[in-house]
DNA sequence: CACGTTGTTCTTCC
DNA sequence: TGGAAGAACAACGT
């Protein structure tokens, strides 16, 4: 499930591997991940156009388009937006080689690409979305997209006056309040958990009970639990031991005490947390 | 084959 | 006006 880590990701495989490059062709093996916008319009916006630059906000990735080879031109391109939903990812295939970032799947196979940006050379990148519930579009205004989602600042780019003003403002459980995406983009239900049980704070905990050193702690550890998972570029093992995650899943055990961890459906989500430190 | 899955949006109430 | 809570929806694999 790509949350924030999983998209900067995205964003940097992109950068690596497709940036500067004048897309040959563009086949969309799937018109039902589209997005207000026909087939005939994606392909037009960008068949042989450059990507040029990526941009991210929470879970929201758009890549700006230029025309290929320095033509003047006339009037401004569209963005492509991707949006990875459920199970989306990418995968870059150069002469029989194929990449894909470490959050990808390795029996990765072509069954769910829905889009595929092809290169003059041959070489292709790939948008995987098995579950069809990601989109792809065309945003002409990035900004004025996200305005109009009402999407706050990004998790990772949210100073901690800002991110503790926005809370103080809520009264709810903390646990929905976090997957919020207009409180702060980016943490979906894994990774929320995470920074819970980091702060040892129940997730139906109300946002008006929580003390001054647990908002503290929710703010330093919403950024620690992201930029770990930045760090090791989304590839879930690596991340440290003692974290929830690893223990996700019927018979998980809280890595701190091994009291059996709770399953509980929280704002109409799965949630995981160990009943014994993270007390009601 | 009914169920589980999550991100987002919609609806209803306050 | 917008927050809280919860339902609905997307489509697929098991």
């Amino acid at each position: 499930m790509p949350e924030l880590p999983e998209v900067e990701t995205f964003k940097r495989f992109i950068d690596r591997y497709a940036l500067g490059r004048a897309v040959q062709e563009v086949q969309v093996l799937h018109p039902k991940i589209l997005e207000g916008v026909t087939q005939a319009a994606l392909i037009a916006a960008v068949q042989g156009n450059c990507f040029t630059r990526t941009v991210r906000r929470g879970k929201h990735l758009f890549i700006g388009l230029a025309p290929a080879g320095g033509k003047t031109n006339v009037k401004a391109l569209p963005w492509l937006y991707l949006h990875f939903g459920m199970t989306g990812y990418l995968s870059y295939t150069e002469q029989g080689r194929t990449m894909v970032n470490a959050y990808g799947d390795p029996a990765r196979t072509d069954a769910h690409v829905r889009v595929r940006f092809a290169f003059e050379d041959g070489s292709h990148l790939d948008f995987h979305e098995q579950r069809l519930f990601g989109k792809a579009g065309l945003v002409d205004d990035p900004q004025a997209y996200m305005d109009a989602k009402r999407l706050g600042p990004d998790a990772l780019d949210v100073d901690c006056k800002t991110f503790l003003a926005a809370l103080k403002r809520r009264k709810g459980q903390i646990k929905p309040v976090l997957l919020d995406q207009s409180l702060v983009a980016g943490i979906g239900n894994v990774y929320a958990d995470e920074m819970l049980f980091q702060c040892r704070i129940h997730p139906e905990k109300r946002v008006a009970d929580l003390s001054q050193g647990q908002l503290d702690c929710l703010y330093a550890q919403m950024v620690a639990v992201l930029q770990n998972t930045v760090d090791a570029e989304a590839a879930r093992e690596q991340l440290p031991k003692g974290y929830l995650i690893h223990h996700r899943g019927k018979k998980g055990r809280c890595p701190r005490d091994k009291t059996p961890l709770a399953v509980q459906t929280i704002g109409g989500r799965t949630t995981y947390f160990c009943p014994a430190c993270q007390p009601e």
